[in-house]
RNA sequence: CGGGGUGUAGCGCAGUCCGGUUAGCGCACCUGCUUUGGGAGCAGGGGGUCCCAGGUUCGAAUCCUGGUACCCCGACCA
């Protein structure tokens, strides 16, 4: 069994730093010169690729076309849509000016004065706007529509206060933009991308979600409803992974987006968004991770293979490594993305270690028993379980030990958080098993905003959603008393 | 923007209260030898504008004044 990680905080004692170590040492990504932004590093990177191909993949399945819009948008067209703006204004970064000039007192460079901006340029928090005025002019006719566009892109949003993946100042992130002749068919649109969402997140990140709606005061600013998938960390705290917008016909009345419809009459378009981020990336990592590393599901992982020569002298190293390129190369024919690590300047305890803090699902040694025996040894990521086997028929064994891998995580995590689901009845039981115990709550909520408000500032806990497929029940809100026809998720989050 | 805290080697820190040889420790790095089936051991070595500016003093990492940066807790949030 493996050291404790030398310089890892333990996860049950101070999950933040945990979290935070886990990030930096697994070298998935840092805080930047630039306060508030990330550096996302080559691993970190390799796994975000992984999630954008399948996410993309998933797109194209569903009819979606990718296209790219500008980072700047003019002022004046944030402004078009009431709700929008008051929702972002707060965390726009903005460009005045567009030229420099060395400083008339020596001293570098200063933004020259002569070179403000008319209107003065967003940094896009995200593009509802610059493309709902660029699809203005794609739409004249119901035969225009639908549109099915998708932006991967990153976009700004300036937090006060940041955190690696899950709220940095720059991000990067898919947004959908997609515009429909009818009501029913935008519904249908923002739901089925939810849908994309929970599959994505539950058959390649191994990480279960609820899928709900959002409740009025936690709606996307300009949507008209927001759906969300909601995740659990291993701290009882929410995460907030996905959504996906029906924006109704806010939009395309603020930018005049009209068609004429079959019946030959003027109508306004209608529209949804939606979009995942890198804060997926630290889902990942706080759903799956334990003490010794990362634990990733391995169709996100960029090495699922790691084979380590364990040899004395280069003899030993050179017949070694002979035998594992045979089974490498086989298992690459199969799909499989393997990594042998014959460097001899580190110890193999050490390559233990450091595989197992990347997360490598899988894990081969052999040295000179195995080598004389025909054995290899194998050790899985997620239990950390060691077995020594034959060689014979070694790549049917991964390929089925990969698929067993990715199911285990999601069980586990599955597991956890449903041990993480209470029902309470009383606000006082609300409390209590936030303070002691956390998760997602569910219980009876009178539906407006102020018991919501409430609620948030006496205990920090917001409504996570509204389950999709909440059971009818007749019952009484926790803080008023008044009737409730169904239960909501509480929760506090990220 | 409120409330706390910290700036000393790449990273983490001690030293500051009570000024005094050449500013120290751990990790990391470099060299050599021994090691190599779970983060090696020993020996040697390199690396500093003690955040910045001014002041007090024979003498400042240490005291005083001003600035600045970052971190934590709130408000804000994918």
């Amino acid at each position: 069994m493996a050291k404790e990680l030398k310089d890892l905080t333990p996860r049950e004692e101070n999950y933040s730093q945990w979290y935070n170590d886990l990030v930096v040492k697994a070298g998935l990504a840092e805080n930047s010169a630039v306060r508030g932004c990330m550096v996302i590093k080559p691993y970190g990177y390799a796994i975000w690729e992984k999630m954008q191909g399948a996410l993309d993949r998933m797109f194209k399945e569903t009819g979606h076309e990718n296209a790219y819009f500008p980072v700047f948008i003019p002022k004046s067209f944030f402004s078009k849509e009431a709700h929008h703006v008051e929702g972002f204004a707060k965390e726009c970064a903005v460009v005045t000016h567009y030229r420099l000039k060395n400083d008339p007192e020596g001293k570098g460079v200063v933004v020259d004065p002569d070179a403000k901006l008319e209107e003065e340029l967003i940094v896009r928090p995200t593009s509802e706007t610059i493309i709902w005025n660029t699809y203005k002019n794609w739409i004249q006719s119901y035969r225009d529509l639908p549109i099915l566009c998708n932006q991967w892109a990153n976009v700004v949003r300036w937090e006060m206060r940041t955190r690696l993946f899950l709220r940095t100042a720059e991000f990067l992130w898919q947004e959908g933009h997609t515009a429909h002749a009818t009501k029913e068919e935008a519904l249908e649109e923002a739901k089925k991308m939810i849908g994309v969402y929970a599959e994505f997140a539950e058959k390649w990140m191994s990480l279960p979600v609820i899928v709900g709606h959002k409740s009025d005061s936690e709606r996307f600013a300009g949507a008209d409803d927001t759906l969300t998938i909601e995740a659990m960390m291993q701290d009882g705290k929410a995460l907030q992974s996905g959504t996906s917008h029906f924006l109704g016909q806010n939009f395309a009345k603020a930018f005049d987006v009209q068609f004429t419809n079959q019946e030959g009459k003027l109508d306004y378009v209608w529209a949804t968004s939606w979009g995942v981020s890198t804060r997926l990336m630290g889902a990942l990592i706080m759903a799956h991770s334990d003490n010794n590393g990362l634990v990733l599901p391995p169709k996100l992982a960029p090495i699922q293979v790691v084979m380590i020569p364990i040899y004395k002298g280069e003899e030993e190293l050179a017949r070694v490594v002979e035998r594992l390129e045979i089974i490498a190369s086989e298992l690459k024919k199969r799909g499989v993305s393997v990594k042998i690590d014959s460097r001899d300047n580190v110890r193999t305890g050490f390559k233990f270690a450091e595989y197992e803090l990347k997360g490598v699902p899988i894990r081969l040694a052999m040295g000179q028993r195995d080598f004389a025996n025909g054995t290899i040894e194998i050790m899985r990521r997620d239990t950390l379980e060691k077995e020594t086997i034959s060689q014979e028929g070694i790549e049917d064994r991964i390929e089925k030990l990969l698929d067993e891998i990715q199911q285990g995580i999601y069980e586990k995590a599955l597991k956890f958080r449903d041990s993480m689901i209470t029902r309470v009845d009383t606000y006082e039981e609300f409390k209590d098993v936030l303070d002691h115990k956390g998760g997602f709550i569910l219980a009876h909520w009178d539906g407006t905003p102020e018991t919501e408000e409430k609620i948030k500032n006496e205990t920090k806990a917001t409504i996570r959603c509204i389950p999709v497929d909440a059971p009818e029940e007749e019952g009484r809100c926790i803080i008023s008393g008044k009737p409730s026809h169904r239960r909501v998720i509480f929760a506090r989050s990220y």
